[in-house]
Order: C-alpha cells, then structure tokens, then sequence
DNA sequence: TCTGTCAAGATTGTTGAACGATTTTATTTC
DNA sequence: GAAATAAAATCGTTCAACAATCTTGACAGA
C-alpha cells in the first residue's frame, strides 16, 4: 500500500499515525496528550513528536496551548456550523461547474457503488468511508489541489465530531441513495439541479448532526 | 501592536519572522534554506528552527524535500492558476451571499480608502496591501473561520508569486477604482452584481499576473 | 470551612551536542 | 569524458539538561 513509508519523515508518519486514532475515535477531544508519555508510548524523542503536533495542530485537529500542553481538538456547534458552510460554498459550487466527462466522476460512481454494497451488508463503517470519498471526489470536479487538500482537513475534522456520535447507520444510510442521485443528474448532464440537491442535502445533514451533538451534549453536562 | 509576544511559541514567531522575510521577497523562490546556517543566523535551536518550517511548509510557502532541505517555494503557472481558481470559488460567493449590513463591510470600506489615499500619494506598496485587505474582508463576509485562515493561507502564498513581479504600479493600481465600484455594489444590496464584476475583475487580474509571469520566466531561462 | 500564599513537583520550552543516514562534492581511475 | 569511489556537508533523530511555566498540595489565617 503505501510504499516508500521511509521516504517520509517521522514526523509526517507520527502525524499521520495519530490522526488515524484521533479519526478513529481513540484520542478522546479535550484529552490532553502527555509529550512525554507519547513519546515513549511511540517510541520517538519529544522532538519529533512536537513536530508532529505541529502539523496537527495546524490541520485543526489538536490544539496547542503554550506552556499546557496539546490537546485533541474539541467539536463545537459553532465548528461543526462552520464546517457545513464551507462545505455547502465548496462541494455545491464544483458540483454546479463541473462536467460530466470529468474523471472525478467514475471516482463519485465507485463510491456510490461501494456505499451500496457496503449498506447492503449492513456494514455502516464501509458506508460513511464511502460517502466521505463521494464527497472529496465532488470537490475533485473543480480541478484544485489547494481545495483538495483545504477539504480533506475540513472532512478530518468532521469525522473528529462523527466520532462522539454514536449510531452511524442514523448518521450515513440515509445518504447513500441522495448521492446516487446526484450522481445521476451530474452524468446527465444537469449540473446545476445536482448542485441544488446537494444543497438541500447538506442542510439536512448539518442539522442531524447539529442534533445529536446537542443531545450528546446534555448527557455530558449532567454525567 | 503584537502584545504578548512572548505568549507564543518560538517556533511561531520564527515562522511569523520568516514569513514575512518571504513575503518581502528577501528570501527568493527556490532558494534553499540550511537549518544550521539559519538556526545560527537567528540565534535559535536547530529543532525550534524545524518546528517552524513544518509550520510554513503547511501553508505552502516552504517545500519540504526529504534529507535534502527545505527550500521557498516555487511559484508556477499552475500554482498561479490554481489560487485564482481558489479566490473566484470563494469571493465571488462570499460576496454573492453578502448583505451589506456585514461588519465586514466597513473593513471593505477602510481598504479601499486607503487605497484611493495611497495611490494619490504615489504608494504602490500601499495600494497593494490595502487591496489585499479588500479581498480578506470580501472573504470576512462568508462568516468562516476556517475559510478565513484558508484565505490567508492562498493570500501568503499569491504575495510570494507578487514578489517575484516588479512594477507594483502595473500590478495593483487598475483595480482600486474596481473595487470602490464592488463595494457600491454591494451596499447597494446589489451583490450578485458585485459578485458578477469581481469575477471579470479577477479573470482580469489572473491574466495579468500570468503574462507577467510567463515574461519572467523567459528572461530567468535564457539569462 | 473557606481562602490566599507558598513551596514542591510535574510538564512544556528550548538548547546543544552527538551520531547514523543520505546527499552532494571532489577525486581518482579507466 | 564518463564512471566509480572517497570525503565533506547536511539532514534526521535522539538524548540529556535546564529554564520557564503550570499544577498540586500543604498550610496559615480569617
């Protein structure tokens, strides 16, 4: 898979190992993460590992407070609302500009299909995995590299917040069929009519996922 | 003016020192940078000196090349291409949606007076941070963040390819006059026209930015 | 009991030196 | 002149140390 590991530095492979558990949900937000336990947990000095905290901490996935420490970045409403304007401003407007012969959209219709055989088995992790390369291969369609990677950051966050909710069948089976429709006005050449879907679509979401975090966030407050 | 400078990091402030040194042009493109050289220059670690080049080559005004250094940045056409791309998407939105009772607006307001008072005194630097201020403003309007910090980010990285033009005059002057017409605009509540001039505006400038650059590039590779 | 003070301990911030790994430069050889 | 080799320079990474700052807990006083 992804050979030449070595070729990065450690501190771009320590990054990339510990978004994988901030991703998946092991690194809790607001934990704060010890240099000094990491680093020997990992077996890396302390010097690597701040370079690598600095990375993250740039990606928006931690947050540096000198003299305190590092801490996995806390969602927030006010994140999450931020996250779902970008995105609507990004992904509707590579949508509504993008043409159908685009490469990027044999990527969408992989991801579709991968959604759908996933949901079909039940497999909800496979779901959200797919639909979240829907939508980064959405944003492809405008031919950015700076976007692409603007976007992946955005996602990581996002999936920061997916991460403190539970129930991801709620959280991404309704979709899958929402993407394969938009997917089909894209190929028919009705850009315009998918963007306005994905429009709506997004709103949806962002006010489910605004939802659970709130219902989460009470139980936290009187746990 | 920066109070509590001490409350961050020295890798911060030494990205932030560089970072303007790159701006400024005193650090040319492709220029490699020794961590001995500068971490002695600069009077600081060579592991602080490392935590902030993995801070600017985030944000694309350094590259990284693996046990060979980090150099500034190249700008290319491709790069050049890339961030106007970026600015059309995200201006011209943000402006779109605007309403023109934004806070944002009165920042819009300052930059393009400090523009006209500039340009009467014949200071072309002036006239091209004040722009640049109108432009952070405009994307002030989509109330993000993140697309904010983004923004700075391509910003940075478009003054890094500015660097490499000369005559200022040719560069920023054309447009002081289009952006006190966009500001009508919008305060008019007219912002899809806004937005409709900033587009052309920016395809305008995009070009001209391009054919000076596409004449530089044949003066290095013969010279 | 509560509050503020102060010392002790823990953690981060930063440095300097060291050494293996890789790249670049210089030298030698054919 | 090109290829092979040796030497030098630079990056990658670790380690140990100490200063600066934050946290903890004991303690005295209201």
């Amino acid at each position: 898979m992804t050979t030449q590991d070595a070729a990065l530095t450690l501190a771009q492979r320590l990054a990339d190992s510990i978004r994988s558990r901030l991703i998946a949900g092991e690194l809790k937000p607001g934990q704060r993460l010890s240099e000094a336990t990491l680093s020997s947990d990992l077996d890396v000095s302390r010097n690597s590992l701040r370079e690598a905290f600095r990375l993250l901490t740039k990606e928006g996935l931690l947050r540096h407070e000198p003299n305190r420490g590092v801490f996995v970045a806390t969602p927030s409403m006010a994140s999450i609302i931020d996250i779902y304007r970008v995105r609507r401003m990004i992904e509707c407007r590579a949508l509504e500009q993008a043409y159908p012969q685009h490469p990027a959209v044999a990527r969408m219709q992989r991801a579709v299909d991968t959604a759908l055989k996933c949901r079909a088995a039940g497999d909800w992790v496979g779901v959200g995995s797919a639909n979240m390369a829907f939508h980064a291969a959405i944003v492809d369609l405008a031919d950015s590299a700076r976007l692409n990677a603007f976007y992946a950051q955005i996602a990581a966050e996002l999936r920061l917040s997916f991460g403190l909710l539970e129930n991801p069948e709620f959280l991404h089976a309704p979709y899958v069929d929402l993407n394969a429709a938009i997917l089909e006005d894209l190929k028919a050449g009705k850009a315009q009519e998918a963007a306005g879907a994905l429009e709506t679509y997004l709103e949806r979401s962002e006010r489910t996922v605004l939802a659970a975090f709130a219902r989460i966030g009470e139980g936290e407050r009187r746990g």
